[in-house]
DNA sequence: CGACAATACATCGTTGTCGATGTATTGCGT
DNA sequence: ACGCAATACATCGACAACGATGTATTGTCG
């Protein structure tokens, strides 16, 4: 399955396992979900649908259009929901390094719905944001941000430290919160 | 030109810019910018190579290797210069608003050497942070942090205000800097 | 001495992505 | 009356991405 499609295709499990829609009303969830930092294209939306279709994720019922062309109104099947939970649950590395991936995954984590699972995906993220990261080096040796001239580089590794620091910490709270309610 | 190649080309053109590299060394430093967040494969980068190659951007010396295969030093053309600054004055709007790539674009942008058109960069950035993103709609309102009730929802707007707000400070500074040079 | 990692590149087939284009309807502005 | 935007979906071709696999050499570890 090749990368964008496994993002792609858990918005779509995501926002059917809220409420059935048709394809065009998916289109508008998945534009303001995060099309405003990388817009998916009609022709491959369609496309997704069909192979969801296919692998029998979801089932179609058709509409007389209120509107326009007749809607396909979509729907999780019970095989979909499952698919959902289990891609939510283990996510791929490149789900939970990139960070619209795992926007895309957080989106949807509710939908696991089983709280230590959902600490357990929220661990990975947190073990990938301690891992210091270094973007620059000098032949081998990595370059700390005092250490580089650059003042856009510099801006990269200042932005990706407050951030990080800032996901860090809401990632501790949620944490004591999700175990807070697995003690009860 | 498919959207990651852009990229791709970019941090190959820019690392060139620096010093003329093999393949193999390249993928490292590439590895070491985006690797963390988003590996890029050998079977990538390779072609990637041929296509700038054919397009004059880039010409290449092969060398007896060092250790194993004969290495193919590559070299940025005075057109490979060119199109540098020419990507990196005028990004596209995706490479505006998708993190990976903006830092992409940050990681090389003082090649661009031109203050006002590093500040005309920035001011873009700096212009799509400030629009209010909504992620999340109840019909056609968006809903603001304190609505949601989701606490991984509610998460994914804390993170993305704070980091907006990182990124801004930078941005500002950064931007005063840039202008006080450009008035001597 | 043999295995294995690292160096260094290349090709191939599958699959997803995207722009372009097409079709058809409703409704609004002018 | 006419066009244009929005609604709603579909197809096609070009191309990039990637995993798998191959080739060949040097260095290292046990």
């Amino acid at each position: 399955m090749r990368h964008n499609a496994v993002m792609l295709e858990l918005a779509i499990l995501g926002f059917l396992h809220d409420a059935p829609l048709h394809g065009y009303e998916l289109r508008k969830r998945i534009a303001a979900l995060t099309g405003h930092v990388k817009p998916v294209a009609e022709s491959t939306l369609y496309p997704a649908i069909k192979r969801l279709e296919k692998a029998g994720l979801l089932a179609r019922r058709t509409q007389p259009g209120a509107g326009a062309a007749p809607r396909h109104v979509l729907t999780l099947t019970p095989e979909g929901q499952a698919e959902l939970r289990r891609r939510l649950a283990h996510p791929a590395d490149v789900d939970i390094t990139d960070e619209n991936r795992w926007f895309t995954v957080l989106a949807f984590l509710r939908h696991l719905d089983d709280p230590p699972a959902q600490a357990e995906v929220l661990e990975r993220r947190m073990a990938f944001l301690r891992q210091p990261s270094s973007f620059f080096y000098e032949g081998d040796r990595p370059l700390r941000a005092e250490e580089v001239e650059d003042p856009f580089r510099r801006g990269i590794l200042t932005i990706a430290r407050a951030t990080g620091q800032a996901e860090l910490s809401w990632l501790r709270r949620t944490l004591d919160t999700l175990r807070a309610a697995t003690d009860d």
